[in-house]
DNA sequence: TTCCCGTCTA
DNA sequence: TAGACGGGAA
């Protein structure tokens, strides 16, 4: 396949003069410390750069070591993570962390093998680190990766589809340059996200228009082909907010959900709405329930939340029947000031804010 | 509404 | 192998 060798040279060839020439400005460009790239990397899944920005600043400063991160309570680290989503990648990163300092005497793992071995570290991000900070050949596959291949080569197979990660990356792992398998990994990935766009690529100016298989058959709108077959669950969440002075009854979100580790209020949920449930909060009464209940819609990816919220005053006399009820339940007891120290989901965080709190 | 496709799990 | 998992921006 001389041929095929001699394209794919023509291609990484280009893909890296752009680069040169194009490179976005990002903190950990040039930064050799696999701790840091991983942070990066694990922020940037399923998240844009100037959404995950604020983020990797906050935690290298917060914790500049794999070290820093391994000692830290699990609370104060998705605290720090409040409002990225997906809190699955903030509890694994932390799990790593202990794991790596714990258990591999600090020592980062140095090879994509051992990186894939990694809790919420997959191929792509395990290619990432294994490239940017050990030079070894693995090509990344992400977002951009999928839509710049898919165009250039003309590839229709649906990137949602589990073999087309395998096709991609086979492809994406015969193309590296085995000299500089780092940069020709960030040039894609700069190409895919500047030049060669969801919606309105730059063909005109691209250096590769000439040979761009989407351009030429004029299906650049057409690829990469990808069936959407997400099935939105509408859900209707009744939020209780129990306060008793200035304590306020809390819960922390468990496995099997949503933001599991985060918290929020007692809850209950219904299938329609339409009735409003029931809960048993002791020394509470109808004329307690204070102010109109309010609504909230809020939207994830694969649900749409009603929420409402019923304020409940709790006499300061009562004080210790709430505790006790608490401690039956699993709630917690919060101080007001206590508050913004918890790790909330954004739909608690806008209520919160509605509050004055 | 579509994009962020990345990883884990059932 | 399909579905679950967040939140914001275009």
């Amino acid at each position: 396949m001389a041929h095929k060798t001699t394209e794919y040279q023509a291609f990484s060839h280009q893909i890296l003069t752009w680069y040169r020439e194009n490179p976005r400005d990002l903190p950990w460009r040039g930064i050799v410390d696999p701790y840091k790239i991983w942070l990066s990397e694990i922020i940037l899944q399923q998240t844009r750069v100037a959404q995950g920005l604020p983020y990797y600043y906050a935690f290298v400063e917060t914790y500049p070591t794999v070290k820093d991160l391994a000692l830290a309570p699990e609370e104060e680290v998705l605290r720090l993570w409040q409002g990225l989503g997906y809190y699955s990648r903030a509890r694994n990163l932390h799990a790593c962390a202990k794991s790596i300092w714990f258990e591999m005497g600090g020592e980062f793992p140095n090879t994509y093998d051992e990186l894939l071995k990694l809790k919420g570290v997959g191929s792509y991000t395990a290619s990432a680190i294994a490239s940017f900070a050990y030079a070894e050949v693995k090509a990344v596959v992400d977002g951009n990766v999928f839509r710049v291949l898919a165009r250039y080569f003309g590839i229709d197979t649906d990137i949602a589809s589990s073999p087309a990660k395998k096709e991609f990356e086979a492809l994406a792992n015969q193309i590296i340059p085995k000299d500089q398998p780092g940069e020709f990994n960030q040039a894609m990935m700069d190409f895919g996200a500047r030049l060669c766009t969801p919606k309105n690529p730059g063909c005109e100016s691209c250096p590769l228009k000439d040979s761009c298989f989407a351009l030429l058959h004029n299906m650049v709108s057409d690829l990469p082909v990808k069936v959407n077959k997400i099935k939105i669950k509408e859900r209707h969440l009744h939020y209780y907010v129990i306060k008793c002075g200035k304590n306020w009854v809390w819960k922390k979100r468990t496995s099997g959900d949503i933001w599991e580790g985060l918290f929020d209020f007692p809850q209950v949920e219904s299938g329609t709405g339409d009735i409003a449930p029931a809960m048993e909060i002791p020394s509470s009464s109808a004329e307690e329930t204070q102010h109109l209940p309010k609504k909230y819609r809020h939207i994830l990816s694969h649900q749409r939340l009603n929420a409402v919220f019923s304020e409940v005053e709790i006499a300061e006399e009562n004080l210790s029947k709430l505790e006790n009820w608490c401690e039956e339940e699993g709630f917690m007891l919060v101080e007001e000031s206590r508050i913004e120290y918890l790790a909330k989901p954004k739909l608690i965080v806008n209520f919160l804010n509605d509050q004055g709190i």
